[in-house]
Parts: C-alpha cells; sequence; structure tokens
DNA sequence: CTCCAGGGAGCCT
DNA sequence: AGGCTCCATGGA
C-alpha cells in the first residue's frame, strides 16, 4: 500500500470528510471503526474510511493539515474527484441564500462537498434507497458488494468492489430478497441488464441538459425524477437537481412556503429558484442539516 | 400494536 | 398528465 496527504493549501476552501461521506450522498465508502452514521467526530480522532474503485483499494480520513491516504496506488486524482476537493467551496457557500435554515446548516456543516461517485454503483444505491433509512441502504449496499463483488486481496486482505451489472443482471430475484431487497428486488436485477446492454450510458447522458438527462434516466427500473435527480447529483456532475424527498419536501413546506407543491417539476424548479445559483449543493446542506436534528427534535436514528 | 422510511410501478380516469 | 394502491422490511 501506498500512502500520502493532501494538504490544506491543495484544497480549495475547508473540508469535512465525515459530512461529505456520511450525509446519504454515497454508500460506496465504509468507516473502518464500523460507527458510520454515529453522531459527529470530534476534530482530533477522524475516523478512516474506505471503498474499492475498480481494482484499487482507497483509504482516507481527514486530519488537521488536510488528507491522509492510503491506497494500491497513487489515489490522488480519484480522491479529488470524489470527494470534490477542486470545487471552490467559500465561493460556492457564499452564493447560498441568506436563509436562517442555510446559514444554520453551513454553520453546522462547512467543509461539506458534493461527491461524485462510480455511476451503477450510485444506480443501484439509490434504487435501492426507495422507502427506507439511510443505515439500512449502506448495509444493504455492503452486503451486494460481499455477496456479489470481485474480491480484491491486499496483504492478505480480501476487500470487496461494487458488483459490475453482469454479475447483478446475473442473480435471481428470490437470491436478492432473501438478502432483504424487498419489492425492490427486480427492479435492481432489470436495471443492472438493462446497464449490461448499454440502453443507457452514463457518458452520453452526462452530455444530455438537465431535463432531457433525468428523462433519460428513468427509463431505468426503478428509477423515478427523485432518484434520477440523486444520480444527476452525486454521479454525473450536474449541480441544478434538487432530489424532492420527504426532507426536502418538509423543508419547502417549513421554510420555504411560497414554493407551493405541484407536480415533481413544478416543485423542483420553483425551488431551484430559491436555493441559489448551485441548488444541488444548497440541497445536500439542508437535507444532511435537517435528517441529524437541525431542527424541532427530530426522530434520530 | 402502529407508523414510517432520501419512491416507484402499474393501473385508472 | 394526475391520482390512487400496492409494494418488503426493519426500527421506533
Amino acid at each position: 500500500m501506498r500512502s500520502g496527504t493532501i494538504e490544506d493549501d491543495a484544497i480549495r476552501g475547508p473540508v469535512n470528510v465525515q459530512a461529505t461521506l456520511e450525509s446519504g450522498q454515497t454508500f460506496l465508502w465504509t468507516r473502518m471503526d464500523d460507527k458510520m452514521y454515529a453522531s459527529d467526530t470530534p476534530k482530533e480522532a477522524q475516523p478512516w474510511y474506505r471503498t474499492v474503485q475498480d481494482r484499487s483499494v482507497i483509504d482516507v480520513r481527514q486530519t488537521k493539515a488536510g488528507l491522509e491516504w492510503r491506497g494500491t496506488e497513487d489515489v490522488t486524482p480519484i480522491l479529488r474527484r470524489r470527494l470534490g476537493i477542486d470545487d471552490d467551496l467559500d465561493s460556492i457557500l457564499s452564493t447560498f441564500p441568506d436563509e436562517p435554515i442555510l446559514r444554520a446548516a453551513v454553520d453546522r456543516y462547512r467543509g461539506m462537498r458534493l461527491v461524485q461517485e462510480p455511476f451503477f454503483g450510485t444506480v443501484i444505491s439509490f434504487i435501492l434507497s426507495a422507502q427506507m433509512r439511510i443505515p439500512r441502504i449502506h448495509r444493504l449496499v455492503t452486503t451486494l458488494r460481499r455477496e456479489f463483488g470481485a474480491e480484491i486481496s491486499v496483504e492478505g486482505e480480501t476487500h470487496y468492489q461494487f458488483p459490475s451489472p453482469e454479475s447483478l443482471a446475473a442473480t435471481t430475484e428470490a437470491e436478492l430478497r432473501d438478502l432483504g431487497l424487498g419489492y425492490r428486488a427486480p427492479y435492481v436485477r432489470r436495471t443492472a441488464q438493462m446497464i449490461a446492454d448499454d440502453d443507457v450510458d452514463p457518458q452520453s447522458v452526462a452530455e444530455q441538459p438537465y431535463e432531457h438527462a433525468r428523462e433519460t434516466l428513468t427509463q431505468l427500473v426503478g428509477v423515478g425524477e427523485k432518484v434520477a435527480d440523486c444520480i444527476l447529483l452525486f454521479s454525473l456532475g450536474f449541480d441544478e437537481p434538487v432530489p424532492l424527498d420527504t426532507w426536502i419536501r418538509s423543508a419547502i413546506e417549513t421554510h420555504f412556503p411560497e414554493v407551493r407543491a405541484g407536480t415533481y417539476e413544478e416543485t423542483s424548479a420553483a425551488i431551484r429558484k430559491q436555493f441559489g445559483p448551485r441548488p444541488g449543493y444548497t440541497q445536500t446542506y439542508v437535507f444532511h442539516h435537517l435528517r441529524t436534528g437541525g431542527e424541532s427534535p427530530v426522530p434520530s436514528d
């Protein structure tokens, strides 16, 4: 394993690794102290996080001086992309509208960045996310990696990649139901088959205008407008999407009542105007702040 | 026991 | 297009 650091002066603004990786944007990282989604950790004792991409194992943690990494190669370029290190965060945060809920969210989680995660793992993660709580989505994604992902051996330790489209397409619905996927089992199988068949190609989706891209993704089984927005935001480099889930809809009712509930498209367009020039970024701060109890006492996870 | 979770598909008007 | 109803499963 190689190792290295990314110093603060090589990062555009503040960074908060825990908030970035434990805010429900991605389910492809594992916290190595096994306390994923536990309460906020003190600055001094930041845990390691691990993921596997292609044949590489990637570890990262936050230090006082920036980021520290270990990997089977120089994983600096991968980290910069996946953790949004090159986003000019101070400049982005300064464009947030001056609203109390946004100030509170930024005060609490300044340094949280938008991730850019691998496409297929993101698609399957958010198909699973329908009507599920965040820790359970993470648990199921981890189960899929262990059951169907390619094994990678590094220094006597076994790691699991996220499964390929082909390997998930080759499962059976019963097999997936036994793992706890419930009614999402056929969605996962069928979408894996579609992507294996190249029915939807991430590169060309990324080149389409936002609304067109969202429409394209909803061809995938189990991908509606909300899940499509998540995929565009967390994997395909779009910054307009505001995935309208229960938390954001509730935030709209409470904090942006001028945005009247309409169709998904109408509400989406209206809230994007309220959220400033980087609506996806704004959304991520609001979501994480509210979900972690940043408002009236909220059911804890 | 009931209620709900980062919704979506299928079917009906 | 817009409005149902069902869909598994686990945790509070």
